[in-house]
DNA sequence: ATGCAAATGCAAATTATTTGCAATAAGGAA
DNA sequence: TTCCTTATTGCAAATAATTTGCATTTGCAT
């Protein structure tokens, strides 16, 4: 059923991801800082960088990273995506469920719905909410510099 | 300078929080569940009634406890504070430095704007922003139960 | 006032994340 | 390529936040 007016939101797709976060751009400018580029970073890196299930939580990305190297450890998981936050090359979500999961942060900003059943992010964009939100900001005398925005919700029954 | 038309948003204001936590009406409720008003839990509710220094973490709800009866347990606080979630009394808030911070859920909802210079919570409401995120959410199959919105930002120089 | 289930306090367990340290391995220099 | 320096790793143990088991206490309905 389509809408006869545009959506004011969308769903957020990044369509090239990947080269984003496992290109020599990011591998560069990691080496720039003095970092070295490590089997277990490469592989972190690579990790991040695939599409499919997002946002994993650190043991999810030890898991999968055990997969292929099985000497990797959890504490280098951590390590290495303190550092990719530090760099800004990822993003850190702290759900309501006490873990923190992670996201690359390039493309564009996009909010997130939850679906309170399954634990299944959606990912969404807003034109009209975003410009709403720094309508109110500016009002406050503010300037908005990031946002979080999480919807939690549960499958309307069809 | 005032806008012709009605502002879409609403500084945050609970002229009465306290009645609203700190009242039979809440001690009813929870003892119709079958709860019993213990006096450790009176306490805590009380602590959290008391406007000021707001979203306080368990830790701290326990510290401000124990200034007044000694005799009360971390484990106590964090009992009652889920049972007052669960109960929907309070909201849990998880930011991203781990611990979670609690805040009265009662009154209209209201979203946040963080000052990212003095740290300062400034409360706000949109009856626009509500109603997109609803939208958005029935028209991606889902009903939300419950969301946030958390804008950081900085003052505008004058 | 009395009894019983709910709630408490304590200590110990969990869960997520971090840190100390000896061993390993990047990657620039020779 | 080999060598050297030092960042990084893996392991085990440490933290930090929160939860749980259990014996004891305490609301509160009778």
């Amino acid at each position: 059923m389509q809408s006869p007016v545009a959506n004011d939101y969308q769903l957020a797709s990044f369509t090239d991801m990947t080269t984003l976060l496992d290109n020599d751009e990011l591998l560069n400018a990691l080496r720039q800082t003095g970092a070295r580029i490590t089997k277990p970073r490469k592989l972190i890196i690579q990790i991040l960088a695939d599409k499919g299930d997002e946002h994993p939580d650190a043991m999810e990305i030890f898991r999968r990273a055990v997969r292929r190297d099985s000497r990797i450890s959890l504490p280098t998981v951590y390590r290495t995506l303190k550092m990719l936050e530090e760099h800004g090359a990822i993003q850190k979500h702290a759900f309501v469920d006490g873990r923190s999961r992670y996201e690359p942060a390039d493309g564009p900003h996009h909010d997130h719905l939850i679906d309170m059943d399954t634990g299944a992010v959606i990912e969404f964009q807003s034109e009209k909410i975003e410009r709403l939100q720094e309508e109110i900001a500016r009002e406050l005398g503010y300037e908005i510099v990031h946002h979080r925005l999480e919807l939690y919700g549960r499958k309307t029954k069809a």
